[in-house]
DNA sequence: AAACCGTACAACCGCGATCCA
DNA sequence: GTGGATCGCGGTTGTACGGTT
C-alpha cells in the first residue's frame, strides 16, 4: 500500500489563490527552486510539495509563455509527437516557454481533435483508410518497395541527420512506426536531442530496423 | 431564463527513476 | 546493498465557462 504523498489533513487542494501564488513566488525568488518537500512549510503554504512544484513549473515561472500556440509551434508538436509519442516533457523541451502540462493539454484539446477531423489517427499519425486528404505531417499508406532515399537518410552507421530531414522522412516515406529504444534522452546545453530510435519501414521485404542518432 | 452540453485547462494521482543516508 | 525520501512524468479528473437548446 502506497503512502500518500502528503498528509491529507491541513492540506489545501484545488485552485491556488493569489496569496498562495505570491507566497510561493516570494519564497522561490529568495531561496531558489528545489527541496519541494520542505518548501510548503518554509513558505507558510498549506500545500504538498508536489503541488508547489507543479504550480511553479507550470504557471508561476517567469519564463513561461502563455496563450495560444503559434502555427509553427503546433507543427513542431505534431512532428515531435510523431517521433516521440506521449513524451510531453521531451516535446515541451523543444518549445521554449512551454510546459509539458500545457503541451499535453493543447494536444488533447486542440491538435488531437484537429487530426481526427482530418481523418488522421492521432495515436499513430496515420491516415484512416478511405480518407481522401493527405496531411503534411503524417505517413501515408505503405509502399511495396524499399524506399532508397529513406535508406539513404537513415543509415546503419548511426549517422547524424537533421531533425527536419527526419520529420520529412516520417511525413513522406511511409514510415509506420518510430520507437525510442533508450529512455535516456537528454537535452543538453547545446540543445541537441540525443535519441536512439528504431524505425520500422512498412514493407516486409525491406523491413529493417535502423538505429540512428538524432541531433537537433 | 434555465438547463444542458462541450471545451479548455488547472490540478491531482500514481508510478518509476533517482538520490542519499 | 538497501530502503526511504524525493523528483519528474504521464494519465486522469474536476471545474469554470461559453455556447446551444
Amino acid at each position: 500500500m502506497r503512502k500518500p504523498c502528503c498528509d491529507k489533513e491541513n492540506i489545501n487542494k484545488g485552485a491556488w489563490s493569489k496569496q498562495e501564488d505570491q507566497k510561493l513566488i516570494d519564497y522561490i525568488q529568495v531561496h531558489g527552486e528545489g527541496c519541494w518537500g520542505s518548501i510548503p512549510k518554509a513558505a507558510g503554504l498549506h500545500r504538498c510539495g508536489k503541488s508547489c512544484r507543479l504550480r511553479w513549473l507550470n504557471y508561476l515561472r517567469p519564463d513561461i509563455k502563455r496563450g495560444v500556440f503559434a502555427q509553427d509551434e503546433e507543427d513542431l508538436v505534431i512532428k515531435l509527437h510523431a517521433l516521440l509519442g506521449n513524451r510531453w516533457a521531451l516535446i515541451a523541451g523543444r518549445l521554449p516557454g512551454r510546459t509539458d502540462n500545457e503541451v499535453k493539454n493543447y494536444w488533447n484539446s486542440h491538435i488531437r481533435r484537429k487530426l481526427i477531423k482530418m481523418g488522421i489517427d492521432p495515436n499513430n499519425h496515420k491516415l484512416h483508410k478511405g480518407f481522401p486528404s493527405i496531411s503534411p505531417h503524417v505517413s501515408t499508406a505503405g509502399t511495396s518497395s524499399c524506399d532508397e532515399s529513406m535508406n539513404k537518410d537513415i543509415d546503419n552507421n548511426a549517422k547524424l541527420i537533421s531533425f527536419d530531414k527526419l520529420c520529412d522522412a516520417l511525413a513522406n516515406k511511409s514510415v509506420v512506426s518510430v520507437t525510442r529504444k533508450e529512455a535516456s534522452s537528454t537535452i543538453d546545453s547545446s540543445s541537441s536531442l540525443n535519441l536512439d530510435l528504431t524505425i520500422a519501414l512498412p514493407s516486409n521485404d525491406c523491413e529493417s530496423q535502423k538505429t540512428i542518432d538524432l541531433n537537433c
